[in-house]
DNA sequence: AGGGGTTGCGAACACTGTGCGCGTCTGCGT
DNA sequence: ACGCAGACGCGCACAGTGTTCGCAACCCCT
């Protein structure tokens, strides 16, 4: 770096000991990868480009990280920690778990729809579920649903996780698509209806749905995203809620 | 293909009318990526490798697939055709929709974790929703829904869907890791545990949690994935099944 | 017999992740 | 104050990727 800051070798053109950026380190790098992801989406980043972000040269990244695939890894633990989980107390008693798990099932969401690349890594994911973070995270979910009573608390953690998990990730690949088409979300459904309706013209159940939705008023899609998603986290929680008592 | 099976050009050299393979066509490419898939996951595909497998060039493949992104959509779909729905008729009277639901997820499930590149696939998701076997699947859930008697039958299906693509993927996920690995699954947990342990030793539940892991009689593997799965599709049908009644 | 449309292909382009060896810089032990 | 070992950054190179383009061979219809 030194050298680039330095374009002409001379002892007459060298600085010092100029404020030198906080140079290159691990969390620096991951950081700002997890910015180029949120910014770009997956397929944007490359150890090229993530170099030149931070002006260093492509390989210099290697020594702070073995591979790409472990720096996704380090992005993946690094967003989990923006995941909340209410304090155990919260369910103590019988009466909050409902109100708690609610609120980290819809903060899970909201952090995977904030860092839609999210979805795409979790289908392959390598082991990230060691990281330090996630493993807080781990942590906390388990205290909550064992303060809530829960006789068998990882089956409840599983069967919850596994809901929002399906859903959010869902959400995160169609908003992705959305976002590259580059139109509005509304917008995105309009131009896709026509095909829809043409695909779905053999079946009559799917047939109906559709029509049935182009004759209502247009919905704001994100409200009904919204919905859908407490919709289903209502049916687990029920679910789970009869395990609980029982 | 043909200069390439006719080295040297002359009338007599020339093979009047081989047998000829079924030559190249779009769906023969879309069956053989999807065997490359399985047998090898899907880093390990690309247009060259594909090509070659099909006694062709790699740049022969886009006569047939306009861009590798839509021979993805296109294997996605393939394999949606091997999910199974009871017909509707089973849900009818209120009693057998139950045992229909399971069914449907579990041939969800087995599909899933016998092509385990559908994973990775669903996060990226482009528009494969629209091709002709996942609408037919589509079709057939709502059908079972609305015979079952549902008042929203889009919902309730959306729940069901969430939480089975959460757990398969992660399952799928899991496998993935695992035969990367070369061991048994039995083998890698165990190679695993250690890590695990450290990883947890500051997180009192987890911590406790994997000592009462260890202490017990090791249990196979894949019944405890059956029992995870099934459990958690119990608390979605559960859940449903209020909202049936009601 | 001829010609038009379809199909396959080789070369090429712009990129990718990553290994290697070299120069430079830094901090520590004397 | 000095010297040196280790950490650090970097350019080059390699093998491989998806995809475009122009050309050649083939089939079928007139």
């Amino acid at each position: 770096m030194a050298a680039k800051a330095n374009p002409v070798p001379s002892v007459w053109t060298r600085q010092q000991s100029p404020p030198d950026q906080p140079a290159l380190s691990r969390t620096a790098i991951v950081r700002e990868a997890v910015v180029m992801l949120d910014a770009d989406g997956i397929e944007a980043l490359s150890m090229r480009k993530l170099g030149a972000r931070l002006n260093a040269g492509a390989t210099s990244l290697y020594r702070h990280v073995a591979t790409k695939d472990e720096l996704m890894e380090l992005a993946v633990d690094e967003v989990a920690a923006e995941i909340t989980v209410p304090p155990a107390d919260a369910a103590r008693g019988g009466a909050g778990w409902r109100a708690a798990a609610t609120e980290a099932a819809g903060s899970f969401r909201a952090t995977a729809l904030r860092h839609p690349w999210l979805s795409s890594v979790l289908g392959q994911a390598g082991l990230a579920y060691l990281g330090p973070n996630l493993m807080s995270y781990s942590e906390r979910l388990a205290a909550l649903f064992t303060a809530a009573g829960f006789p068998e608390p990882s089956r409840a953690i599983d069967t919850l996780l596994s809901y929002v998990i399906g859903m959010s990730t869902t959400e995160a690949a169609w908003l992705t698509t959305v976002a590259r088409s580059g139109d509005s979300e509304g917008d995105f459904i309009a131009r896709l209806m026509p095909a829809a309706q043409q695909a779905a013209a053999d079946h009559d159940h799917l047939a109906e749905a559709y029509a049935d939705a182009a004759v209502r008023a247009p919905v704001d899609p994100v409200a009904l995203r919204d919905a859908k998603f407490t919709y289903g986290l209502e049916v687990v929680l029920d679910g789970l809620e009869m395990r609980l008592t029982a």
